[in-house]
DNA sequence: TCAAGATGATCAG
DNA sequence: TGATCCTCTTGAT
């Protein structure tokens, strides 16, 4: 379930686990054997995120840089270690707890440099105090790629997945074809702050609520369904029922590459 | 038992 | 734009 929030919340589970100890570091599955052997022991510094990127920096100058992609899982326990089940391509284990990931796209490790490169082409992420919206509307104005395009696009913006740019753009009451250049900066400023809002809830629960009732007009029907990914939502696969707010039903095509969902009566093109 | 699908990203053409 | 990779779960057969 990896948008920004997944990977942001894990470098706190990391580094609650395991900052300032050493860790004993593997892989189980033999994909990663010679990196894990790299790190082995040595203490792990910080965890941090960046967008959907995970770097892990051990003492001796070692990153360890993890992408979980569509499907991967990184999941901390406490406790020791069980036989690993299944393909865990990397294991973290300290005294008191251990780490198994599954699934990643990108498990590597990299010197620091690299791994700056990395958050070099990365666009502001909401989750980050130091983020500067400006710099994504910098793109955002001058394109003429769909917002819906745009979002997911990550050197526009880190973090942003396919279910907080359905249910952000509901929200904001956008298109997800309205071309970037179309969107004024008083537009995106309350996109970007709702994404933020959105972000930051979504790492104290761990999953994507966007229909709360403080956020709820009360004109607005309720409940909104839980969708499989645990979270409530307003569109985000919910294609072909009728929207929470209209009625009208909720319509899908891909958009980059991914399922987009929206209302076409809630969010006009302009 | 098997195929499809999933919240991602990259590469070739 | 389509193919491909990563792994697990769900639903159909």
């Amino acid at each position: 379930m990896p948008e920004g929030h997944t990977l942001f919340r894990l470098a706190g589970e990391l580094n609650a686990a395991f900052a300032g100890q050493p860790v004993e570091v593997s892989s189980p599955q033999g994909r990663f054997t010679d990196g894990a052997a790299a790190v082995d022991g040595h203490v792990l510094e910080l965890a941090e995120s960046a967008g959907k990127h995970l770097f892990i920096r051990f003492e001796g100058g070692g990153v360890v840089h993890v992408h979980l992609g569509l499907i991967g899982a990184f999941g901390v326990e406490e406790g020791t270690p069980p036989d690993p089940v299944g393909a865990v391509r990397l294991r973290l284990v300290g005294p008191m707890a251990y780490a198994d990931l599954r699934g990643a796209t990108t498990c590597e490790l990299l010197s620091e440099p690299s791994a700056k490169q990395i958050l070099a082409r990365l666009g502001p992420d909401p989750l980050r105090p130091d983020a500067d919206p400006d710099k994504a509307f910098d793109r955002i104005r001058t394109s003429k790629k769909p917002v819906g395009a745009l979002l997911m696009d990550q050197s526009v913006l880190a973090g942003v997945g396919n279910v907080y740019r359905a249910e952000s753009l509901f929200r904001a009451r956008l298109h997800p074809l309205t071309p970037g250049h179309k969107v004024s900066r008083r537009r995106w400023k309350a996109l970007w702050h709702d994404i933020v809002d959105l972000m930051e809830y979504g790492v104290q629960t761990g999953r994507i609520d966007t229909v709360r009732p403080e956020h709820e007009p009360a004109s607005m029907a309720r409940p909104a369904r839980i969708d499989d990914h645990g979270g409530e939502v307003y569109v985000y696969r919910r294609h072909g029922q009728p929207c929470h707010a209209c009625g009208s039903i909720v319509r899908t095509r891909v958009l980059a590459g991914r399922n987009l969902f929206w209302c076409p009566t809630c969010q006009r093109r302009r």
